[in-house]
DNA sequence: AATGAATGAGAATTCATTCAT
DNA sequence: TATGAATGAATTCTCATTCAT
């Protein structure tokens, strides 16, 4: 699938609106403003509001997979180690695409119909299989505990993340920092993040409670 | 504020209408049919829709904080046991009324104008103030280490269970627990939970990194 | 007819409103609120919205055609006096009620149906007949002159008035009256309105061309 | 602002809806039916009912200031002559835009809010100003006498066209003229009121009281 | 390929009135 | 007699989509 810049732009500024507004908070209408582009154009190119979410699912969940696959055969690098990439993709991946996960949590929280929900069931299942095949990796070399409740450990990592990208503003807010350039802000809430989920991550598969 | 029994059903009703489908994506029509009531009803005793969400969080966010001051003010516990028992009522409670959870998450999610945002906003600098005061208790009596950022804490503690019940739908399919009740899933995830919470927060409050 | 202390008001109070706001702009909720009764009360007393209105007109209307018809009948009085007795009755009356006189022109604008047509239509014929009386008895007096048109001395008569009424709020602003008690402006108003035109109908009706 | 056929057809239509039962008393329906469109065109075109009333008044109301500012500056003329010719054209244009002046005076008579209040004040104000100053220029001349009312002048000129207008259905009843055609029945009214108009004022601004 | 015009369906809300008490 | 609760009908407006060009 290719798209043209057209197309691009259109999916970019739906992604956005989507995660502000929710999709069915969000107007065709709207997208064709912020886009700058005719009404028309965006059913004409994707054939419906509905298949544009399900094309941007599309656009953005593509590569996903591919980069956890190949780190996990990596024979060079400790579990541990593999563990602290993990986190690092996944806060650098979720921080830079605020506004695809955000379209993620509300797909997962609604009953969706229809083939976007499939598209996000496939992959929260795919990401949790390729975690647990890394925690039992470690488990299995005696890097990692025995009781590891993987589900869990997926909720603390992305749950954790979901929910500093959801209250940025609040946090913004509180700590006095509605003046740091956007960016800057993103790039301390990455280092923040990334600390911490390590040293929990360590102590909770390593420590013996 | 004092609810009759339509009113409380409306209300339930639409709460758990919003949490599925989002606030724009549930017609007043929808939660007429749902409730059973007459569709102008609904005006009539809430004013619109939007302030019908409004009331919603009036009446679950009531005594949240009362709850949550009780204890912090109890001098025979430890700061460990309150963060235990805060644990503890953050999972009943958020499993309890996933609904509401549900909506409060949209809601931080979405640039929301008007007196709903207000509340949400209040309702999560009034529980991180709390939280805050609870751990710096707890380092002052030397209970728990220097550096811990609370924010982040907040965000473990709700982000892991949110993210728990957003995609628990998932995670009852990959676990192959469809045919166990609600009720007995939803205890087996309060317990799952308040376990693995409070063995990670006794690790990431005492253990020095 | 008689009318209990709160039919009245709502009544008064109902006037106002349709003066205002035109009688399909007027809610019956509306008319509840400011007078401070219960909503089902109007239904209650008067059957309908529509028959409030023509309550209205009866209540008001009544004891006009009197006041005229017995001042026709004086012998002692020159047409010309009576005709500026006229004025200045028209000026008190119109001005005095100039809720009831709106009502009357937006009636008489619209192609009305029902009773309350009817008994706009018999107020404006009734008063026109009368008028004609009275300049037909100058003009056999020799007072006036032969050339007259009813019609349109009625016209000039009310019209401007009426003109006077519904742009009062221009001619205070235009003027720098905006501060000036109402009923000062309103004893000004009349004050203006009976000197010109008395001097305007002594022009017509006695001058030659 | 440039309309299309549809949207004209709209708007005379509509102006004669308003003109008739009053802006609450048509609905969009109503205006969508009589005009042959589809309900969703009107806010389609014009953004609202409200929008659609604001339209008709600057599509009306554009080019009447030109008309009299031009015979103001007129040098060949005396004062006269050109009130003559501002009564003709007053009861010219009047006659000939009855729905647009009957929306006026409901207009006027409500405490509007918005811009439509506005633009009627405008109008009320601007001609009120050039009116001023050509019986002043007459003043100043010497054709005219010096105690005018200018504000009560007008509201003779148009408060008399205006009842004409809004009591013709009583005035074709009494006077046997039903079956007159619409057309030479405003002849007849134009010529009548153009003739008794002038008269009058001949006699308020030249003869001393 | 691209778009201005158009539309049927459905949205939230308000309305005047009725009814059980 | 009086009223709080309730409702069916109608309101304005927005929506995603289609169609003729």
């Amino acid at each position: 699938m290719e798209f043209n810049e057209k197309q691009v732009l259109i999916m970019e500024k739906a992604e956005k609106l989507f995660a502000e507004k929710g999709f069915t908070g969000t107007s065709v209408r709207d997208i064709a403003e912020v886009a700058g582009v005719n009404l028309a154009m965006i059913s004409y190119y994707f054939g419906s509001k509905e298949k544009l979410l399900e094309t941007i699912f599309r656009y953005r969940g593509e590569n996903i997979r591919l980069q956890l696959e190949t780190m996990l055969h990596d024979k060079t690098m400790s579990s541990l180690e593999k563990v602290n990439i993990l986190i690092d993709k996944y806060v650098e991946r979720m921080l830079n695409q605020q506004g695809f996960h955000k379209i993620m949590i509300r797909g997962q929280m609604a009953n969706m119909q229809g083939s976007t929900h499939k598209l996000i069931r496939q992959l929260v299942v795919t990401n949790q299989e390729l975690v647990k095949q890394l925690i039992e990796e470690g488990q299995k070399k005696g890097e990692f505990k025995k009781n590891i409740d993987v589900p869990l450990m997926m909720a603390v990592l992305i749950g954790t993340i979901s929910h500093m990208i959801t209250t940025q503003h609040f946090y913004r807010d509180i700590n006095g920092f509605q003046s740091m350039p956007d960016e800057k802000f993103r790039a301390h809430l990455k280092k923040k993040l990334s600390y911490h989920l390590k040293s929990l991550f360590k102590a909770v598969l390593t420590y013996e409670a």
